[in-house]
DNA sequence: TTCCAGGATG
DNA sequence: CATCCTGGAA
């Protein structure tokens, strides 16, 4: 397995340069003054793991307001992060963001790491976001890898046979723009992104719009059976996933919502939670269940619980 | 109604 | 490898 030979990154770049001039989502991170703030590019970032742009665009304004430094977020109550953070999902990246905030202030003196390595050992920040920190906030010419950016270039360079992992990330580092590029590190992976988020989506890419459908290895097969079977094949990685409805996760959700509509240092019972949550809340039967669940979210820091009484941190 | 997108962590 | 959440697409 190889990725197709007769592909030239100077081709790539300058296509997808093309198009991203044209193309470019106008996003509130990609402009002044978030653009230098590498504090409000590392929020942007959490909120985009595992959480669409559409969706994180007004939590990030939002937050930014709310918490418009490093130093505010670190001196904020946690359950005014985790109240602000309804919507978006994942909450202990809340949790994680907070603590993070508090680590690099008691820690950094206040300035965050601009280098991938001290980025990664921070609270919530992975191989993804420590690339991307340092990346777009920073300029650092680093290879950036996410779901996105996988899909495109294994699409384009190899095709539904997918590759390895590990094949995959040599492919993602191959293309990195150099001197020659049209590009920076930083619009090169963007637009990359650009390019997954809107055209060469998951399940139905539009590869007739696509500035790379000349020299993909993916689209004549799309094109020539339009087959969904077909797109998702040609997707890396894609994990299967497990039952939501009636999940723990689903319930830890439920019940950190029911939280954040109290105001701060108001705690409630576990039985009103539970009649909250459950519409047959039998005490008997499903309190053990209740003691389970919010002793999983107090653990993860995302409640504070004393005896009956729960609350957000 | 079901399906699925989307990184970090233990 | 399982867990963590939500809303929009199919």
């Amino acid at each position: 397995m190889t990725p197709k030979g007769n592909m030239s990154a100077l081709y790539f770049h300058s296509a997808v340069a093309e198009w991203y001039g044209r193309n470019a989502r106008d996003l509130p991170w990609r402009s002044e003054p978030y653009v230098s703030d590498p504090y409000a590019i590392l929020v942007s970032e959490v909120m985009l793991q595992q959480t669409q742009v559409d969706r994180v665009v007004p939590k990030f304004n939002e937050f930014m307001a709310a918490f418009p430094t490093l130093a505010k977020l670190a001196a904020a109550q946690l359950g005014d992060v985790i109240r602000l953070w309804s919507g978006l999902g994942y909450n202990r990246r809340a949790v994680r963001l907070h603590l993070l905030a508090a680590t690099v202030l008691e820690l950094m003196g206040g300035e965050l790491p601009s280098d991938v390595e001290r980025l990664r050992a921070l609270p919530g920040v992975g191989p993804y976001t420590a690339a991307a920190v340092a990346c777009f906030a920073f300029g650092a010419a680093v290879p950036v890898a996410e779901t996105n950016i996988y899909r495109v270039l294994s699409r384009v360079t190899w095709g539904v046979d997918g590759p390895s992992r590990k094949d995959l990330d040599a492919t993602v580092a191959a293309f990195l723009p150099d001197k020659a590029s049209p590009f920076s590190a930083s619009a090169w992976h963007q637009a990359l992104m650009d390019l997954g988020a809107t055209i060469c989506t998951a399940r139905s890419p539009r590869c007739g719009l696509c500035p790379l459908r000349d020299v993909c290895r993916t689209a004549p097969l799309l094109r020539q059976s339009g087959e969904r079977d077909l797109a998702k094949a040609s997707v890396p990685y894609a994990p299967k996933q497990s039952m939501f409805a009636g999940s723990a996760r689903f319930y830890r959700g439920r019940i950190v919502e029911v939280l954040r509509g109290l105001s701060g240092g108001q705690a409630m019972s576990l039985a009103e939670l539970g009649f909250a949550l459950f519409d047959a809340f039998d005490v008997q039967r499903d309190t053990e269940r209740m003691n389970a669940l919010v002793d999983g979210l107090a653990r993860d820091n995302l409640v504070v619980r004393e005896d009956e009484w729960v609350q957000l941190p």
